[in-house]
DNA sequence: TTCTTTGTACAGTTTGAACTGTACGTAATA
DNA sequence: TATTACGTACAGTTCAAACTGTACAAAGAA
């Protein structure tokens, strides 16, 4: 192709936006969140929420909601300019940081969380295991008992797992 | 407590169901799969759809859906009974080759993907830049492409990082 | 063949998430 | 002080996903 577009610089970044925001979404953020949060990092310098409306073409109320979601995750940082009146925001730099690492991080204290919660019931369910007269009961009591010993080892394997990662580069 | 709560087996059934369905879920699964899921990892023979009905509460169309996704992601499986007309299901048993093994995979191949998608954008970008000669047009191009290129770098760390992971235990 | 059972396609309903426009509280400006 | 600009709370709308009940096609039983 020799055409010179007019538009090729706003075409790539449209697909730039795009593409970047599905792996975003696998982190966990909403497709909504992921667009706004790559419009803010491919902006060299911050916006306003004026600014997101109009490159997003939505509401200021939509950009109002959204920027707050992603400062709750930490994602986006408020910036102050002086003699300016309004909210300017910025996406934080280091991307490895702010996903890959926080999210390693999430997943373990989840395995570990919900490996202690089953570790609870496990406990309840032996100290109540005897009670049962009843033959069939038992069977099934037992049964939950050893599945749930597996789930257990689930968990440990996905914490040891992501333990293999290092967090820091 | 030294009550008999002769209910407490389904208690606690009910209560392993919900946590484990919230760790499924990380892997991805819609929370209706998951608790379809887990009903059918718990129970130790395989099901009819009207049994899963029966055990989840809800119609038989809404299992046939949901065995189906099931099966889609390899999580299930269907089992013949001579004699039986009814179809049989059952959940696969190995935990971790199912989920996080797969899981990893999906990431590794969702990273690389991207990162090629990126890449070829990249080189669309480089050879069309120097076709502008506005200054300001040659400064957005400069920097979509630094942008760019750390993005690739950030997939290129998500690759390595579930590189690192052992995938069979 | 006819009758019955079983799984699923389909159409309609419900529910929740995302978005919009308005209205209001707060803070800067004059 | 009064006025203007800004962000957000709120109520209403839209849209998609999940669910239900009905109707039908396929396969087994009689």
């Amino acid at each position: 192709m020799v055409t010179n577009d007019p538009h090729i610089l706003e075409t790539i970044h449209t697909k730039v936006t795009h593409e970047f925001s599905k792996t975003l979404e696998m982190f966990g953020l909403s497709p909504q969140d992921a667009r706004l949060f790559v419009t803010l990092y491919l902006h060299q310098t911050p916006m306003t929420l004026d600014e997101m409306s109009e490159a997003l073409g939505k509401s200021k109320t939509a950009m109002s909601n959204g920027v707050r979601a992603l400062l709750d995750q930490g994602l986006v940082e408020r910036v102050w300019k002086k003699g300016f009146r309004k909210d300017l925001y910025q996406a934080n730099e280091n991307l490895y940081r702010n996903f890959m690492s926080s999210y390693i991080k999430k997943w373990q204290e989840a395995a570990i969380e919900q490996k202690n919660s089953l570790n609870v019931m496990e406990e309840e369910l032996k100290s109540r295991i005897q009670d049962y007269s009843d033959q069939e009961k038992m069977q099934l009591a037992d049964d939950l008992y050893h599945r749930i010993e597996d789930m257990i080892s689930f968990h440990e394997w996905i914490a040891q797992a992501f333990d293999g990662i290092d967090p820091e580069r």
